[in-house]
RNA sequence: GGGUUCUUAGCUCAGUUGGUUAGAGCGUCUGCUUGACGUGCAGAAGGUCAAAGGUUCGACUCCUUUAGAACCCA
């Protein structure tokens, strides 16, 4: 026993006193360290990168402590436990904030050129780039990071290179002029799962156009006028009769005076609007297509920023498209064509990092093609080579997995990967085939056709996702590691990147390494405020997890989190609720506060470890037996939310409520050898306890087991062996003898409450039975604080007293002069009214013949056996209403 | 418009392949300076399991419909 004196252990725990210890601590000694090491099976996580430029969430808070958790139980298991810190480099989202903070120095990054802006991104992410991830080490995660990666390291750099060419070598990533998602803000080319869709009220314009050689017009109704600006044609359903006449004639394009051609198409809704559609190709999507089926002209009528640019009328040039919006409108006004305008509901495309609304824009663009490698990566999760939980994102993922479209990869910024594509600008000796690109990881050093050295290199990056797809194998660097730790065991992600993330990593693992590459993939809830809002910073809901951890201690936050979390459902959290955790860590700090007190004076002695052991022993020890086979269960089922209940509950109703009270009365009054034997087993207990703890409470844990033995430097919790479940230790009857105690001294104490008999005051209880130990006796006494108890199968029911049945057995507590009869008699009769109640139904059951010609045989008799032990406990109970004087 | 999920005590949620006259934490009420802990202890109250049908000997659990909520996709 390390000579802490009792008066030095606090009487609340107070975090902050040791998380920080440990953590160095273990750091120290190089706990978290993983190493290829072929005698031991590898458990494998990778982190999901957060960005470079943000700090810590609540949503980070969860997705680590459920890592964490995992990571150090396998660790404590015997696995070689590996986990990957790191970060993303996060192209848009970084070159977003670098832009802002040059804005402010009034810097344009266009003119800095971009050798010098990318020297201002690698300042950023030396000053930024690893916040989250030092601010993660508060929550005590147990990452190996001598391992951290960054997606631009050299390595990763060069695997990411790599990648795009073998994949330009196998036909699968062309260039391509299509029409992209464009955000004006970053002027970049984005993805479609980086459009966000929000509804908003707009408005519907009805626009005149006057028909060629005719006083007749066709209205067509539009959500976005100014695009009439690049107008090429009007479209009509075929069966439209209101249009049939139009069909093949001209109609002047108001403003611009162009002649667009009447014509019809499949595509239109007759009921949308006036069933006539304006047809812009340059500008939308479904009119592209439109444009494409009938040879319309393409006139794109915006620059990259989204303003207007010469192919309008010279008075509408330079302008944004909300200005123009109104200044078309306003022209269709005072020509007398506008005819209407109509509040619209309408669902716009945001982009997701910009924050404006996209483009839809044609551009020279790179792309992937995804069905060849969708198929396998489909397959896998269908058939449950890679399990989701919750299972339900099997649906989803099978739903995009098989609709899916080619991916724009390329990127109009300068933060990331450059594509490694070089243009021959050649000279006069340029071939044909100097058009073609060369694409090479290494600078190409002259033109293979022509010889050229005029070579200019793409200037577009990839999109950050054609990077950290390659998270799970690139992380380990040499061959030798990856066919170790790879395929990674558990991807514990939100759930918004299914798409972006969790899908391209299972398409690049089984395409490139021909494997999965993760067996189980967690999906964590969404973390709302009280209201059930999204946690935002705009809303200013999102709490500073690093105050929580102030308030209420790292291991508190932790655990309150994942008690919070079901799998598969949002959790409302709000800072207070952090008492859960707070509160239970006090009360493991106490249990141990009250074992170590006791081990000042009580010598601890292994030699009497198995010798004096009662029931509560047995039952103790059962009880931690199931609650190891019931975490096995959770753990295996990731339901980690489930985890926290079985330990809560083993530690404070199992442990704290009656183990450790029961122990109290040995500890006070037994013999020195019963005190001794009583106490080092309850340390070992305790000990147990603290391993099943730790993984969820790193640090109160290391502290108190620190505390209860004099430990080797270096020796920690984190790396001792976790309990094994045995079904030897499961102990029926001494659970059994435990029931019926704890049943007796809740029934005494309901006594009590009800017939307000103070604590201070002793009583006296009888108990009509001839199997009650002397051992049960004890501890009957102690805790329900009787004076005298008295045990005789044939007794007779003394005068004016409160009675109870258990388990057939007739208790009584003499209360002459106390006991208010008429309320016993009514206590007694809320009894006898429920068991009648279910008695009744019981009878139904068993007098129905389907009943016991149909239900399993087991059922039957547990009904039967119920059936006779309340039959029992009533006639008891309804003698006793009856004799009541 | 399509898909997924959810609706159980005042609140937040459990409830394992249908078989306990429905469980936990918080909150509420009553009592407690009991020699670990008031961040605590003991006791109690509180639910026609969203609604209506159906399957079944038996439905919180399975099916259908309806209402409401959230998310994803278009």
């Amino acid at each position: 026993m390390p000579d802490t004196k009792f008066s030095e252990i606090p009487k609340a725990y107070n975090p902050s006193d040791v998380e920080d210890k440990w953590y160095s601590y273990w750091l120290e000694y190089n706990l978290f360290r993983s190493e290829v090491d072929e005698s031991k099976k590898p458990y494998t996580i990778v982190i999901p990168p957060p960005n470079i430029t943000g700090s810590l969430t609540m949503g980070h808070i969860l997705n680590n402590t459920i890592q964490d958790i995992l990571i150090r139980t396998k660790r404590m298991q015997g696995y070689n436990a590996c986990w990957v810190p790191g970060t993303d480099h996060a192209s848009i989202a970084t070159e977003a904030k670098v832009v802002a903070f040059l804005k402010e120095k009034g810097i344009d990054k266009r003119e800095i050129g971009r050798e010098e802006f990318l020297k201002y991104c690698w300042d950023w992410k030396e000053k930024y780039g690893d916040i989250i991830i030092q601010q993660l080490k508060k929550l005590g995660v147990s990452c190996d990071w001598h391992r951290e990666r960054f997606t631009m390291d050299d390595h990763y750099y060069r695997k990411v290179i790599e990648t795009f060419v073998a994949l330009y070598k196998e036909g699968k990533i062309y260039r391509g002029y299509r029409m992209v998602n464009w955000d004006p803000a970053s002027r970049s080319a984005i993805s479609d799962e980086e459009v966000v869709y929000r509804t908003v009220n707009g408005k519907l314009w009805y626009l005149k156009y006057p028909v060629k050689d005719s006083d007749e017009f066709i209205i067509v109704a539009t959500t976005r006028p100014e695009t009439m600006l690049g107008d090429t044609g009007i479209a009509v359903n075929f069966e439209d009769e209101r249009y049939k006449k139009f069909i093949g004639k001209k109609v002047i394009l108001p403003i611009v005076g162009r002649e667009i051609p009447v014509f019809t198409d499949a595509f239109v809704d007759m009921k949308f609007g006036t069933g006539a559609v304006k047809v812009t190709p340059a500008h939308d999507i479904n009119d592209y297509e439109m444009g494409k089926r009938h040879n319309l002209d393409t006139i794109n009528i915006f620059n990259e920023d989204a303003t207007t640019n010469n192919n309008v009328p010279e008075d509408l040039r330079g302008m944004d498209r909300f200005t123009v919006r109104k200044k078309v409108v306003e022209k269709f006004e005072k020509l007398g064509l506008l005819v209407k305008t109509e509040d619209y509901q309408t669902s716009i495309g945001y982009s997701e990092r910009g924050g404006v609304p996209i483009e839809p824009y044609l551009s020279e663009q790179w792309f992937m093609k995804m069905k060849e490698l969708s198929k396998p990566a489909l397959e896998v999760v269908k058939e449950g080579k890679i399990k989701f939980y919750p299972g339900h994102w099997v649906k989803t993922y099978e739903h995009w997995m098989s609709q899916i479209k080619d991916w724009c990869i390329s990127r109009q910024l300068w933060w990331g990967h450059r594509i490694p594509v070089w243009y021959c600008i050649g000279d006069d000796a340029c071939k044909l085939e100097c058009k073609s690109p060369i694409v090479s990881v290494d600078p190409p050093e002259k033109c293979p056709h022509c010889g050229s050295k005029n070579l200019k290199q793409d200037e577009d990056v990839l999109d950050t996702w054609a990077s950290s797809w390659l998270w799970a194998y690139d992380v380990f660097k040499t061959e030798e590691e990856q066919k170790y730790y790879y395929p990674t065991d558990t991807l514990v992600t939100a759930p918004d990147i299914i798409f972006f993330w969790v899908a391209r990593m299972i398409m690049a693992g089984l395409h490139f390494k021909k494997e999965i590459p993760f067996k189980d993939v967690y999906f964590t809830s969404v973390i709302r405020d009280v209201q059930g809002r999204k946690m935002s910073k705009s809303l200013g809901n999102s709490p500073d997890p690093l105050e929580v951890v102030k308030d209420y201690g790292a291991d508190a936050l932790r655990f309150s989190v994942i008690y919070l979390a079901p799998l598969g459902q949002d959790v409302l959290f709000s800072t207070d609720k952090c008492e859960i955790g707070r509160n239970f860590a006090n009360k493991i700090w106490n249990a141990g506060r009250f074992l170590l007190m006791n081990a000042q004076t009580i010598p601890i002695n292994n030699n009497l470890i198995e010798s004096n052991i009662d029931f509560s022993d047995e039952w103790i020890n059962s009880r931690f037996h199931h609650t190891l086979s019931q975490l096995d269960d959770a753990m295996e089922k990731f339901e980690i939310n489930n985890t926290t209940k079985i330990i809560y509950s083993y530690v404070w109703s199992d442990f704290c409520d009656w183990y450790i009270e029961l122990m109290k009365s040995r500890i006070y009054s037994g013999s020195e050898e019963i005190k001794s034997a009583v106490l080092t087993r309850a340390l070992r207990n305790f000990e147990n306890l603290l391993k099943i703890v730790h993984p969820f409470m790193p640090f109160i844990t290391e502290e108190l087991w620190q505390l209860i033995s004099e430990r080797k430097k270096g020796k920690s919790i984190s790396t001792s062996d976790y309990p094994k479940y045995h079904l030897l230790n499961i102990n029926l009857r001494a659970e059994k003898e435990m029931e019926f105690v704890k049943d007796v001294i809740t029934a005494l104490r309901n006594i009590r409450g009800e017939m307000n008999i103070p604590p201070s005051k002793q009583i006296n209880t009888y108990v009509k039975s001839s199997e009650v130990g002397s051992h049960q006796v004890d501890y009957i006494k102690k805790l329900a604080k009787v004076d005298e108890i008295k045990i005789d199968k044939n007794l007779i029911k003394p005068k004016a007293s409160a009675s109870a049945v258990v388990k057939e057995t007739e208790i009584y507590v003499p209360l002459e002069g106390l006991i208010d009869l008429d309320f016993e008699r009514s206590r007694l009769q809320k009894e006898i009214t429920r068991l009648e109640g279910a008695l009744t139904g019981i009878d139904k059951k068993l007098s129905n013949e389907k009943f016991i010609k149909n239900a399993a045989q087991d059922i039957v008799e547990k009904e039967r056996m119920k059936k006779k032990e309340w039959e029992m406990n009533l006639i008891k109970l309804k003698e006793i209403f009856n004799n009541l004087n």
